[in-house]
DNA sequence: GTGCGCTTGTGAAAACGTTCACGAATTCCG
DNA sequence: CGGAATTCGTGAACGTTTTCACAAGCGCAC
């Protein structure tokens, strides 16, 4: 067993286990179940049991898991001991609003610096957030160690984002901005589009009701 | 073949394919080919082809997709003439940044109003987006047939405010507080969960690197 | 210590998604 | 007109993810 490759589905489920594992410590609960953590993380009992079974064996037959013990294995799976510095790119509304997020830092991501084209903004902060042009992107990266760059910029200046991030040496981008970004294969991007979130939605309303008038029987 | 079902993988993808599509005509292309959107929208022209397939039979052998063509079956099937507005409940960094975008308006996502609890806003407008105490959700979700939530209070708040709108009638909820929401199952939610997207992005760095020596150096 | 109830860990099956590979339809050119 | 070049549509192979189902291990009661 060992702790060998763990499939992407359940890289994606850990965050949550150990979201829930933290609540269950804080509140008090020593150990726990699959079952327990199926409800809180919103999914079955068995696919908990496999996803964590891909840690290794940390459970305890007829009795659970321990919530200390398993909340350390995932952390360390996961790597939530390393902190990994971001830029934000990108400094408008949305931008703005990850960079005044709190939560990040605490999960081991703080915002050390922001990136906007701008000339209004460049040179100010943004709730201790220095605010720098675009042209120093390469010196932020190296200065301070930054791992994962953050697009929020205009779709029309993703690209040219991403190439300035890559050539930073930035590894890791979560690209916000609606559009396909080409990086090297080196680079990880991570695409967050909240219009195609609606449209999935829509889609479904689209589909659940409506017998579409006006189309053929 | 018809429209039958088509596959939840297919659907995330058809937005990607509909925005190609979309710059494809403002360049003036009359016609274009599964190649060429696989490029656009960084997948396998294979896979562009099985996902259009569902929509029916709308590409041209040895010729390719008519782009006007293509564009009106894929807004179809997607329901995009339908407008669905959305009310966006908790109006802080996120909130006020979802609120201020227009780009949900374009695509049949108006956010027709807003919910806080804090007394110092409710009341006012943000970019025309007037904003209500949380127990005027079913009002408005009454007068502007809402059908879309979105979720962008606090963890903590998130379950009651889901509960609201779920009671008010609303049919999809898009949730960016961190925590999995209960809901009946009528009632579709998306989670947008971007610490967790930064963990992902975060594992990888972790896993591909280091040989992670001994413990704290 | 034996039995019973509980919960994990995991093969195996089922479902789902992706990619391949090729026949079929179409255009173009000589 | 015949053949070469394209490009779609799709069955089949392949890979991944989910779910099932049950043996194995553990604690407790007696
Ligand atoms: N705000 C939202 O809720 C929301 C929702 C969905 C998608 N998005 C997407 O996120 C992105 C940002 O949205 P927003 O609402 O913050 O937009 P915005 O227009 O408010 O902000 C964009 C910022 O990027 C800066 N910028 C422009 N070109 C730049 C460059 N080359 N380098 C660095 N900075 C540059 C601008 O000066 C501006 O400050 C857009 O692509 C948008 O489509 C936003
Ligand atoms: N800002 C970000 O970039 C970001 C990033 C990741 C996750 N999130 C998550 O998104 C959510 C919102 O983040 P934020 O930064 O906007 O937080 P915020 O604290 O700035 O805003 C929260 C808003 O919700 C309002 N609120 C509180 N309880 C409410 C209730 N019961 N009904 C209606 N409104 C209520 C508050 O008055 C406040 O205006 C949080 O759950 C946060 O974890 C935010």
């Amino acid at each position: 067993m060992a702790t060998g490759h763990i499939p992407e589905a359940t890289v994606a489920r850990l965050p949550v286990y150990l979201r829930s594992l933290t609540e269950l410590a804080a509140a008090g609960d020593a150990t726990t179940s699959s079952d327990v953590l199926a409800e809180r993380a919103g999914v079955n009992p068995a696919k908990v049991r496999k996803d964590l079974s891909y840690l290794g064996t940390h459970g305890t037959r007829g009795v659970g898991y321990d919530v200390r013990h398993l909340t350390f294995e995932v952390s360390r799976a996961l790597g939530v001991a390393n902190t990994w510095p971001v830029v934000v790119c990108g400094l408008g509304n949305l931008g703005r609003a990850l960079a005044k997020h709190t939560g990040f830092t605490e999960r081991g991501f703080p915002v050390v610096a922001a990136v906007d084209i701008d000339p209004a903004i460049t040179g100010t902060t943004v709730d201790d957030v220095p605010v720098h042009s675009p042209d120093q992107i390469a010196e932020l990266v190296a200065a301070h160690g930054v791992a994962i760059g953050v697009i929020a910029t205009p779709g029309n200046a993703a690209q040219e984002t991403a190439d300035l991030l890559v050539a930073a040496g930035v590894r890791s981008i979560l690209d916000f901005s609606s559009t396909v970004v080409t990086v090297p294969d080196h680079v990880e991007v991570r695409t967050v589009d909240l219009s195609t979130e609606l449209q999935i939605l829509g889609f479904h309303l689209h589909q659940d009701l409506p017998p579409e008038v006006g189309k053929t029987p």
